[in-house]
DNA sequence: TATTAATCGAGACGGTACGTCGCGTCTTTTC
DNA sequence: GAAAAGACGCGACGTACCGTCTCGATTAATA
């Protein structure tokens, strides 16, 4: 019987007897660390006391799903439904933009981005929380963005040799350190659309070209 | 008599009277505070005790010159000496290599980078820290970056229409990005040299070449 | 959720959940009071971190049940237990001096009176130490003075039209004055027989008695 | 040249060539001190900070005269100019009266007792100051008193038998705890009256006076 | 239906760091 | 020299969270 069983009752639970984990409190508590990051509390004024009060719930329940405020605050990350842009017979061009501009819309009320600022600092020195940002947050935006890419050598329109891992970089960076590094906001679709641009065509003048 | 007169005795002060800070104290606690952080002491972990009795210095000494923890590291982080690259007579794709490869190397053993991954979470709720932040990190990257630009669109090599900010959020952006919120070491100028690539030549294929 | 419910958990509480407050820690926190008191140290020595490590304490522990050290030592003088000693059917004199020479006693090893002294210097500003100070010290004492003395009028010993206020005062007035003001130590009951006598008999010659 | 030379400036002063101190610094520290004690500042409250702002004076012009807190504060104690009553002619009676009554007058808005009570804890660890605090305060007064009640005793007013210190006890004490240990306000010299009146005849019922 | 076991609320507990304050000493400049 | 100003080492203060641990009261599945 490890000290803590987190997640233990989750779906497919062999226990028997016993009280029944309340889903509500789960919701509750994801619900209150979001709208307290939302409200403009730092990673670090987030205590798990005033997230437990928010939710109307003892401190223990939400120690009882989540070890310690690192991953509450990444579950808190993960119950964001991150709605995937449809492509479908979009042009390349923009299929990239909609990838893009998505990062921008994924943080509503720069919410996700304040969140993300606040585990930047706690992962320096937890692996593990790398890498599940990495999985939450990172992973799928990258098939997407693998595939359009993919495609687009396929179809010739990129060059044969790219290079898609730098490419991925290329497109998201500067928005990601314009949102988080440098919290500045994007209002537009602009910013995506001029960031594509640059990927796609360069900044060399080309005139007799 | 005020009770917190920070950075009261920096130069130019026209008090007379009164012993002066001592200025060795002030590099102690730098060094001491970069050394801690350096040795894989999280921004949460550091503690200005702990960064006080590696000085050899009372706690006192440390919070009469810097208000708080994040005052102290941005100061830390400033005091740390950016060797500007020699750009004299480079060609273009070369000067931005430099300068990009160049957010590299400040985070010497990734100190640097550590430390501003620490600083970013601090920076959401602190809207001063990041002016400071990008005043003190930013801002003279951001000249040089400047002027290789417009030199390259004035002779000619990049477009007229060029968006200067937009170009160095281009450039800068991957690598930060990948070294400070991915927290990926990167161990050559291979990075960098596809980056300035990516951004001149844009990645379409041009059958014509 | 009060910030500071001092002595909340006090016998007859109401509340239902939460974890109880240790008894032994409360028992563990007022003997090290006492120990630390009784060895020398002064109400100024006095450290809550050296009461709470003296105890096997946290600190918080101690802050829990008393909001600052004169709290706490205003408690530890209440957990003293005060003897009080046998007068029935003692002679008026043997009484009195019985009761003025307890005054003496409780201080065993002239703890009580340091602990005392301590006190009197922060009750100038605390109008409510000065309270408890007469409700925990001074009350019961009082109830046993007028109780003899009372019966010292109505027998006929005692004028009577004696102010028992002012006989308490006369009574111990002068060996709380020796003991705690002056810090003298009082080594044999001849002192309170002589404040006795002088108290009953006055001090004027009486030649034709 | 020892680390301090309390008060070796003092008149008197054999050293040639330096500046004087200033005799005005003196005064104004002292009446600092007990400006501030009389204003309901307790003896912990009372930084030394504090007097030498109110005293226009560095803080370091306060140590330079007195070693510390307490050194300070008895002298601020002994600058009071303690009136001694006028008793030739007058009967013992009025004689005694005056001299306990004298007591409560010392002490003018309560200010003396104040500050003797913040001393009585300060004194608990350091004999010297009891030491001084008798030579200072109670010395004078005993010598009063010793002089009052052996002339009743030479006059054969008082019993030959008395024992002088023990009676300085009975008449004291209940002032000086009613005053300082208990803080309670004596307003006329009813009090004193009293105290006397009981020392002198005694409480015992006497049928056939 | 009774038992049993896990959850829930509440809140105490040992830690650790925070930022402030006061002490008594020291250094520096001016008078 | 003394005086004003104020830095310095030291150490206590009282607060705030952290993550763990009891408690008694609930609540569900099992026996």
């Amino acid at each position: 019987m490890p000290p803590h069983v987190h997640r233990a009752a989750a779906p497919g639970h062999p226990s028997r007897g016993g009280r029944r984990r309340d889903p509500a409190a789960d919701r509750a508590i994801l619900e209150a660390a979001l709208a307290l990051l939302g409200e403009g509390c730092s990673f670090a004024d987030l205590s798990m006391d005033l997230v437990a009060q928010r939710a109307g719930v003892a401190r223990a329940t939400v120690y009882r799903r989540w070890r310690n405020k690192e991953e509450l605050v990444l579950a808190a990350l993960g119950s964001l439904d991150l709605p995937v842009p449809h492509l479908e017979g979009l042009p390349l061009r923009d299929k990239l933009v909609a990838l893009v501009d998505q990062i921008r819309h994924r943080g509503q009320d720069t919410l996700l981005h304040r969140l993300l600022a606040g585990l930047v600092g706690e992962a320096a020195r937890r692996p593990h929380l790398v890498e599940r940002f990495e999985e939450t947050v990172v992973a799928q935006r990258r098939r997407a963005f693998e595939q359009a890419l993919s495609e687009g050598v396929e179809s010739g329109e990129l060059r044969a040799d790219l290079d898609v891992d730098q490419a991925i970089e290329m497109l998201t960076g500067p928005m990601l350190s314009r949102l988080i590094l440098r919290q500045r906001p994007v209002d537009s679709a602009a910013f995506a659309e001029s960031v594509v641009d640059m990927f796609l065509n360069g900044t060399r003048s080309r005139p007799g070209r």
